[in-house]
DNA sequence: GTTGTATCTGATCGTTGTCAAGATTGGCTT
DNA sequence: AAGCCAATCTTGACAACGATCAGATACAAC
């Protein structure tokens, strides 16, 4: 902790304090997920005062926003990753709701972050459907046959993927899910059960319903 | 405000400051939802001082809780009655799923206590799960003619449905949605329209995936 | 009526978000 | 190169919060 303090002779004038300010927070909610990120703890962190962050952020909302853009695209990442890594065939609708859970469930602090800012803000950062993880899920769907001049029903199927691969995320933690989930044969299993549920995931599904 | 303090003549003994305390906390939920409830307000509301609520509560989160048991009362209520207004045949699913959501809609502040509380136990309270709203997921699924002896596909069911509720309670208030949500006609239909895609929800195609 | 116990108050501690005023620095002007 | 300016960081402070503790108060049981 306080590495930046450390490793750096702290110049009055930080060189990058926005950045490492960041950096600090997203240290900090990938050590400690489970309190609620406090603005003096990331200045700590980052071998700051209090009252440095309100030169770079105009609020604590602001920081957190910062985060969650972050998070936002690491998201996006390893659902391209995912993608590209999937057969090409089938199936690659339910790999992307896999992958967005297995974030979630792998940063969830920082999944906190990401969709606590979404809320607040009423909306989804704008990168996140020109480029983001949301495109992803479009493009995914037009790939498996939803006609893509269908802008109603591409956009529906789009949504409720996401809705669904959202609401996973948040549930798929529960005790009450672990026996159900022992007999499937673990997470992975259980998640490419649920998402099959909806058969929206099943290529062929979505263009009957759109 | 302060109505408790003023139509009593505040005995020292409070008759049942617990209750009174659950309902002031209700009370600022639904008058102010946007910033997070402080247990000092609540104390305010009902007139008493900031320690006072310590008597009966070990911790905020134990108010909090409280106020969530009542939240999924109530939301087992209003499912129940979607249900018995439904019509009798089709669609009942659908209307589970729509009425689900319209509460988290009207009532934000206390959906998002209720589900704090679930994910800080990582838990459904039991209550919901014996008699409460999943519960009637699952009634309603046997009803719609999946099979009650498979006890998985029952279960896998039943979480894919409420999993997706919730993930479109939380998103449907987002600002892109809304030029697709007027395009459909209005809120409840563009729920109906998510819902609908979720091919889960229509009737036979349940039993299909089980 | 006395005693005991549950309940409520008042004061206090440590922490947080935020702001204003002063110290410090790097860069631009001349 | 000297001097000023604006950006940056610190110090100190304030109000509000959650939580705890000693003491006041009221009800109940004996």
């Amino acid at each position: 902790m306080e590495q930046a303090a450390l490793t750096e002779p702290r110049p009055y004038h930080h060189g990058d304090l926005r950045r490492a300010l960041v950096e600090a927070g997203r240290r900090l909610l990938e050590a400690e997920g489970g309190a609620d990120l406090a603005l003096r703890a990331v200045a700590r962190e980052a071998g700051v005062s209090p009252a440095a962050p309100y030169h770079h952020f105009r609020d604590k909302s602001e920081l957190l926003d910062a985060l969650a853009f972050e998070g936002w695209d690491q998201l996006a990442e390893q659902m391209r990753a995912a993608l590209a890594e999937a057969a090409p065939g089938r199936d690659r609708l339910v790999t992307l709701g896999v992958a967005y859970v297995r974030f979630s469930r792998m940063n969830p602090a920082i999944y906190r972050v990401m969709f606590n800012c979404s809320q607040s803000h009423e909306t989804m950062p704008e990168k996140l459907r020109d480029e983001g993880a949301y495109r992803l899920v479009c493009d995914t769907l037009i790939e498996s046959g939803i006609d893509p001049r269908d802008e109603i029903g591409l956009e529906l199927a789009a949504v409720a993927i996401w809705c669904a691969a959202h609401g996973v995320a948040e549930m798929v933690g529960f005790k009450e899910f672990e026996p159900l989930q022992a007999r499937l044969g673990g997470e992975e299993a259980f998640l490419r059960a649920i998402f099959s549920q909806l058969d929206l995931f099943r290529p062929g599904s979505a263009v009957a319903a759109g």
